[in-house]
RNA sequence: GUGGCUGUAGCUCAGUGGUAGAGCACUGGAUUGUGGCUCCAGGUGUCGCGGGUUCGAUCCCCGUCAGUCACCCCA
């Protein structure tokens, strides 16, 4: 019987884990120096802390969670970081710290759907939640810390795209003037979209089903019914944008997903890369009535989740050089030991060491250190031994010299940061 | 959840109704302690798993699992 990981779910090995360490420390360093600070929520949840806030009826909770039972409490593993913020947020009283929160937060997420290229079951997002802030400085200001991050990766083809929804009496509004117009044609729909109708019919704007665009495109705009301080914080969005020089799309169809957003809605697309049709980087916006509807402060908040395998697939596959390394060939037993403290002594000093002790001829030995990339090699054997000597071989170099054993340490050091550069 | 394609050595893949190959990688060796090149040798395998057809299946059929692409949805 043979054990294979989940439908969906990934072993990352050393070889790959190293491009993930390097893009959670670039994202690290973004958001601390944007202010924020990393929560750190459980993976499991009550499963009703979802429904309650992701929403009963979006597609993640309706049929995308994993859940289990366990001593009669329903639970569920999470399938986004937004929630497990929110409960964290109102559980420690953090409004009365401090008058705006921003954290930030990487790690799985789970959702049970059919997996392809860029949609795992179980995936990585990292992502920030903004509290206390209502103004729409801070929603260009968070766009802004997103792009500049993804450039700085190396990103390019970038689209941003903006939207609003509104208020929950605007959206109310336009509900109804959708509705209006849709239903009249609803038999120019697709089936999927004329079950919509009733739940959930702003998602119809953002079908890929031609039948559906062709009716969408005149509908009425939510742009067109925006009022008051839902069109103004919407143009002191764009204001803002251009402001910091972002360029950006106005998308009146974008709708996203979950029943919690309220005015800002975003996207962030890549073209680039080994992306397929998933090819959504970040998605974001507004929830300014989530906190209050989870028996928590009457406070606006906004954030964003970013896919990480996404990242790396638009990435492509860069290869993350390795550091420089020390490899230590013992010839013989009495060796060995010495190769042992040797070893010791060098990693304290900082010096990234591999240590064979295997055995075996000092040709397969040589071998074994080039193939793994290492930079010098320690040769220990009888004759160096005698003398009190190591002999130190500059792989690449083709360099060899015999070095006394108290100033080996020294020596390999300074010879690993001579060329570091490779 | 739905549909298409795929599943052979660690990797990339050939292949045939009669019980398996190449390249790369890996390991060892080429006069006793000197690597990356070359040469030689060698593991490399339940031919995804389970049934069925057949004298016999890796090859044909069915199921299943996994991967992949698309839909759906989303990061």
């Amino acid at each position: 019987m043979q054990f294979r990981a989940l439908k969906g779910m990934n072993d990352l090995l050393p070889g790959e884990t190293e491009r993930w360490q390097r893009l959670e420390a670039a994202f690290r360093r973004t958001m601390e120096l944007h202010g924020y600070g990393e929560v750190r929520t459980p993976v499991l949840e009550p499963l009703e802390l979802f429904v309650r806030s992701t929403g009963e009826t979006s597609e993640i909770v309706e049929k995308q969670m994993f859940e289990l039972e366990r001593g009669g409490e329903r639970l569920a593993l999470r399938p986004e970081g937004t929630p497990g913020a929110a409960r964290a947020f109102i559980g420690a009283n953090q409004h009365a710290r401090e008058p705006v929160t921003r954290w930030y937060y990487i790690g799985p997420m789970f959702r049970a759907e059919q997996p392809q290229r860029g949609r795992y079951r179980q995936f990585h997002q990292a992502g920030c939640e903004l509290y206390g802030d209502a103004g729409p400085i801070v929603d260009a200001e968070m766009i802004g810390m997103l792009v500049e991050f993804l450039s700085g990766l190396g990103l390019e083809k970038l689209d941003v795209a903006v939207n609003s929804l509104g208020g929950p009496t605007t959206r109310t509004r336009y509900r109804e003037a959708l509705l209006a117009y849709l239903e009249p044609r609803s038999s120019q729909l697709s089936e999927h979209a004329q079950r919509r109708l009733r739940d959930n019919p702003l998602r119809i704007l953002d079908s890929k089903d031609p039948r559906d665009r062709a009716v969408v495109a005149d509908a009425p705009s939510i742009l067109d019914v925006l009022e008051g301080d839902d069109r103004a914080h919407f143009e002191g969005l764009c204001r803002a944008l251009e402001a910091l020089g972002i360029p950006y799309r106005v998308d009146p169809g974008l709708v996203r997903g979950l029943d919690y957003y309220t005015r800002t809605l975003f996207e962030i697309q890549s073209t680039q890369g080994e992306l397929g049709s998933q090819n959504t980087l970040v998605g974001g916006g507004r929830y300014d009535g989530m906190l209050k509807s989870l028996g928590g402060p009457d406070l606006p908040a906004i954030g964003f989740a970013l896919g990480i395998e996404r990242l790396l697939l638009a990435l492509g596959d860069t290869q993350v050089p390795r550091p420089r390394r020390c490899f230590i060939a013992p010839v013989g037993e009495r060796a060995m030991l010495e190769g042992l403290t040797l070893a010791r002594d060098l990693r304290r000093s900082g010096v990234i060491v591999e240590l064979d002790a295997r055995g075996g001829s000092l040709k397969s030995l040589l071998r074994r250190a080039s193939n793994l990339g290492s930079t010098i090699c320690l040769v220990l054997g009888d004759a160096e031994l005698d003398r009190g000597v190591v002999q130190v071989k500059e792989l690449e170099r083709h360099t060899q010299a015999d070095v006394p054993r108290d100033q080996v340490v020294e020596h390999v050091r300074a010879a690993l940061e001579n060329g570091a550069e490779r």
